[in-house]
DNA sequence: ACTTGTTAGTGCGGTGTCGTACTATATGAT
DNA sequence: ATCATATAGTACGACACCGCACTAACAAGT
């Protein structure tokens, strides 16, 4: 414990720069977040909108226990979000007709527009990046980062839903 | 609002790209975070983790301030955070002798002997995923996505603390 | 039909995160 | 020196997230 500022890497040499690479992502995600959320009116939550996203994108219909498999959240948390939606009249929560037990989600029209303003209040921010990158950076990237998904997806160990349907923020 | 699952981008087409990258980066950003939080230890936070890394890398005798800066999170959290490590012996917090409102934030030895452990603990997951995947990917990926962290960085509207310190979940 | 086990969802309590308001110290202007 | 302003940290309350325990309904085997 002699010069602390300097420990050396105790890990195998391959997994380092995985290691990096997922620190990367990791503060990618906390400063996009952050510039969401920022854009977002008053009571409403991160997590909300990406579900309004998820609706929007994948469509209609899901049960609240698919949505919380598509976030990867427990299903309490999916539960509460859901709540706060349809508290303001963005998603409509019916029973499920072919399941007693079930829900079916449902975005309503005012849903629908309030995701639509909200991805346009984000547009500026995401023109005023895209303005300061090259244009081909999202190409580059993007088919690395989905293999990585994919492992990451199908090494879950306890849980054996592989799916592969995650869908965490959408925002387009 | 006739055919609802296939929304027509209301995006410039510049940014759908972007919008893509972002999305993807927050997915994975969730399922790497999960990963590491069941691997840590009972009481153990994922942000508490973080801190003890960032002391470890980036050295030792900060401000509770500058740490709440590093990670892009309030002050009162960072407070939060630094109790709960103090708490457990991890890091020694001490009244900062050039500034008389300021602490300073110290490495204890058995903070580092953890942050060892824990990292130690994930290194097989990390080891799994990168046999899985091209030994290249990381450095494929590495430069571009740092480069968007550094716009990400410069572009903040209302904090004007561009610092580009931003460290928000190493683990190696 | 009955029993067993599984699945969908909720109620409740604990905790992490964060905004607001406050104290104490430092800094700068006069 | 004095006063105004800015900065570091804390106290407190609100809420999001999540684990645990529970109910209701489906599914399977007998």
């Amino acid at each position: 414990m002699a010069d602390r500022t300097r420990a050396e890497p105790p890990l195998h040499p391959a997994a380092q720069g995985y290691a990096a690479l997922f620190n990367e992502i990791a503060i990618l995600a906390q400063l996009s977040r952050a510039r969401i959320e920022a854009r977002l009116p008053d009571g409403v939550t991160f997590a909300q909108f990406g579900v309004l996203n998820h609706l929007t994108r994948l469509g209609d219909g899901q049960t609240p226990l698919a949505l919380a498999r598509a976030f990867q959240v427990p299903k309490t948390t999916m539960s509460h979000v859901l709540a706060g939606l349809a508290a303001r009249g963005l998603v409509a929560v019916a029973p499920n007709p072919r399941d007693g037990r079930g829900k079916i989600v449902r975005l309503t029209a005012a849903g629908a527009a309030f995701r639509g303003a909200a991805l346009a209040s984000v547009a500026p921010d995401i023109l005023r990046i895209a303005a300061a990158l090259p244009a081909e950076l999202p190409d580059g990237l993007l088919p690395g980062l989905a293999q990585l998904r994919m492992v990451l997806d199908r090494d879950r160990d306890g849980n054996g839903d592989a799916d592969g349907d995650a869908d965490g923020d959408p925002r387009g």
